[in-house]
DNA sequence: CTGCTAATTGAGAATCATTCTCATCAAAGG
DNA sequence: CCTTTGATGAGAATGATTCTCAATTAGCAG
């Protein structure tokens, strides 16, 4: 059993839930996809390992997962929610272009840090963390210029 | 006439669309709600001020208020997009207490100061920064302990 | 092993914010 | 006052997410 499940199950007997065979599945399917995916990947991706898991179990283990820290959600405004890994995954900030949509990912320790620093003076106990930037990348600002 | 709306204007104009009565009335009602909002609150006011203006014409315009740089998409995850003034506002870092759904802000000079150095070194022209921090705030903190 | 109780589930309906359609209207220049 | 093109209003359509409810399962007690 990999960390992750015995971190997921802590949680569900800490909240008096049950570890039961389609939480099981969706969890191990989570942490086999990539680190950013959305309800309905995850759904098609549970449904080839067992048809029986509807699509309901997804959207109501998503928010379980979220709780126990082991996704958050990530890139906003589009369509659909889109999720990440954060357990064992240094925080990033995204740096997103609203020209091309393309994200960039870079560290965040300092900035992390920092806000722990300030955590601990409003007595906050942080969860999650999400730094998101828009703009225009360097590819989308040579062709706004060269268009010109 | 504002500030806000020399700059919407400006905006427009750049983008070849039209400086018309109903985003006139959208971009005021704006500017006289509070600092956050959502579409329909929006929606709302502005029929206060005219009966003649549609819920779809004002969705329209919302994204157009977010390229020209006056609002931008505030805290996350509500039922509803919420947006928030940018123009003559510092930004600042959304603390969301995932209990109580309060939401304390914070200066975040520094850390934007930063960030734009980075921006310089990637060659990203940023246009908002989003920066939110999910967790317990200290209210619920103490609740939590006390039922143990 | 068997029954009990409450949580969980699957399937599909319901919700509801947002987007789209399209016929009508308005602005700006000639 | 035409004309052309973008803008608008009204309501329908969309689509991700949530809800409903009967059937199932897990965990426990006997």
């Amino acid at each position: 059993m990999q960390n992750h499940e015995h971190m997921f199950e802590a949680f569900l007997v800490k909240k008096e839930l049950k570890f039961t065979l389609p939480r099981k599945l969706i969890l191990s399917t989570v942490f086999a996809l990539h680190e950013h995916f959305d309800a309905e990947q995850l759904y098609d991706e549970v449904r080839k390992a067992s048809r029986n898991v509807s699509r309901a179990t997804v959207y109501r283990t998503i928010p379980l997962l979220v709780e126990a820290g082991l996704i958050q959600k990530s890139v906003r405004s589009e369509a659909r929610d889109t999720y990440e890994h954060i357990y064992g995954h240094p925080r990033h900030a995204h740096w997103v272009c609203r020209e091309c949509g393309g994200v960039l990912e870079t560290d965040m320790q300092e900035i992390c840090k920092q806000l722990q620093k300030r955590a601990a003076v409003q007595n906050f106990e942080i969860a999650e963390i999400s730094l998101e930037i828009k703009g225009l990348c360097w590819k989308c600002r040579n062709n706004a210029t060269e268009s010109q």
